[in-house]
This record gives C-alpha cells, sequence and structure tokens, in this order.
DNA sequence: TTGACATATTCCGATATAGGTATATATTGC
DNA sequence: GCAATATATACCTATATCGGAATATGTCAA
C-alpha cells in the first residue's frame, strides 16, 4: 500500500491547474459542457471527468436544460482552503514578521558559515 | 504523453495533507526535521522528501546548525493560493450571491415546462 | 424508430508520486 | 581515524490519475 488516500478534499481538487481554469470560467455564470471544452481546448471526456472531480467536492452544481448541462460555481466549497490559508496571510503582511526573519539571518551568520546551502 | 506537466507550484505542494500539517508545525516556529518527524509520525525519509517539495515551491526555508537542519516557514510562498481563492470568498459571503442563485432557479423552472423552443 | 447532438463513462497507456528500506552525506565527539 | 547522530537521496513497489479513444447514456427532432 503505498500513494496516499485519495485525499478527494478541495485542496487536491484545486491542485489541479484545468480544475482552476474551469472555476475561473464558471466564476463569470453558469455554463453547458461545451462551452467548458472550447475554453480549455482540452477534449471533452477530460471535461468531463474534471468536472466530475469538482461536483465530487461540492464546489461547482449542475442542472440539466434539455440536452445540455448546466454547471455552476459553488465557491463556499473553496472555503476550507481560505480558512488555511488565511493562517498564512500575516506571514507576509506583518512587518515583524520581515524583522524576526533578519534576526535569524544575523545569528547564524554569527554562529559559523551556516547561512548558506539552501539550494542544490 | 498523458498525465499532466508535474506542476510543481505552491497549489500542488499544498495539496498533500502531510506538507499542510508540516507547514502548521511550522507556524510555530522553526522546528529541527527529528522535531516534524515526531510531530507527524511519519517516517524520516518520507518527512525529508516533503521538505524537499516545500523547499522546491518556496513555502519553507532552511539553515544548518551544526547536524539538524532547521526548517522555517515562507508564508510568502502561499500568496498566490491566497490570492486566487479570494476571488472565491465573495461567493459565500454576499447575499447577492444567493439571490441570483435563486433567480436561476426560478427562470430554469420556467423554461422546463414548454415542449418546444419557440417561445424562449 | 432513426439520427443528430450533448455529455458521461469505460478502457487504455504513460507517468507522477506516496511510503518503505537501504544507503549516502555531513557533522560532532572520541 | 572511527562511531554516533542528523538528514538527504536512491531505489523499489503500489497506486493515483492525466489525457486519449471508443463507447454508453440521454435528449430532441423528423
Amino acid at each position: 500500500m503505498a500513494r496516499a488516500a485519495t485525499t478527494a478534499d478541495a485542496f487536491n481538487a484545486v491542485a489541479e491547474p484545468r480544475r482552476r481554469q474551469i472555476l475561473d470560467a464558471l466564476a463569470g455564470g453558469e455554463l453547458p459542457v461545451n462551452r467548458i471544452v472550447a475554453v480549455l481546448g482540452l477534449g471533452q471526456p477530460q471535461v468531463s471527468k474534471h468536472l466530475r472531480v469538482l461536483r465530487e467536492v461540492g464546489a461547482v452544481e449542475v442542472r440539466s436544460e434539455g440536452r445540455q448541462r448546466l454547471y455552476r460555481l459553488n465557491g463556499e466549497a473553496l472555503k476550507p482552503i481560505h480558512d488555511w490559508v488565511k493562517e498564512y496571510e500575516r506571514t507576509w503582511t506583518e512587518r515583524l514578521e520581515r524583522m524576526d526573519e533578519v534576526l535569524e539571518e544575523l545569528k547564524s551568520k554569527e554562529q559559523g558559515d551556516g547561512s548558506d546551502d539552501s539550494q542544490r
């Protein structure tokens, strides 16, 4: 048994660039699948599969209209991501964090050469 | 030629629950690898590999101190995620969106009864 | 019914990657 | 030098999953 346990959550859904593109497209309003296909320039089955993933995490909802399936955004499914990342926002907004960073750097230089090797 | 092009970006890095755990642990301050191993209850090589991914997207930085490698958070690497998801925040905060949703529903009901589209 | 259209599902092959084990590298102390 | 500690890397296996092609399902019109 390897590979993590198929985390079918919002984080995973959104990790795929195509799926973010789909959500971005739906931000302008409800769209049928063939419009999304046109926007992404991807095959129709692939789009349907991405839509399924998005549906499973609740990020989109569907309604049928004739032979069309109209997808609409449900941004609330992205709330966990927003909540999680929001906690880190202060890291790049507060000046105090910068000061702390500089102090750490100085400290490590003082103690020897250990200041670099951050790259490989 | 299949499978998407190895998106080594912040979205991908954070899609892994273990890596979010690591970042959460580092939110409290700099930690050596063995502390992270203890927190996660995962093997040391696995943790090192996760740390490498996080380093490659800039979400963490390292400095050496003796034989230890002290990892610290760099929240700014998460800014793209924050910026992206922020756009969707209004979806679940604004009331107007709800109204729009209801209107859409009503419209679809209206259109549902007609057997031909001549009255559209 | 037949056929056209719209979308979903199934099967396939290629690749990415998580975790596991063993090993390599680096630092410290003897 | 050698041993111990701390971490990183290499190799392996199992699985997840992307894109592609073929096919199935569903809806409408003639």
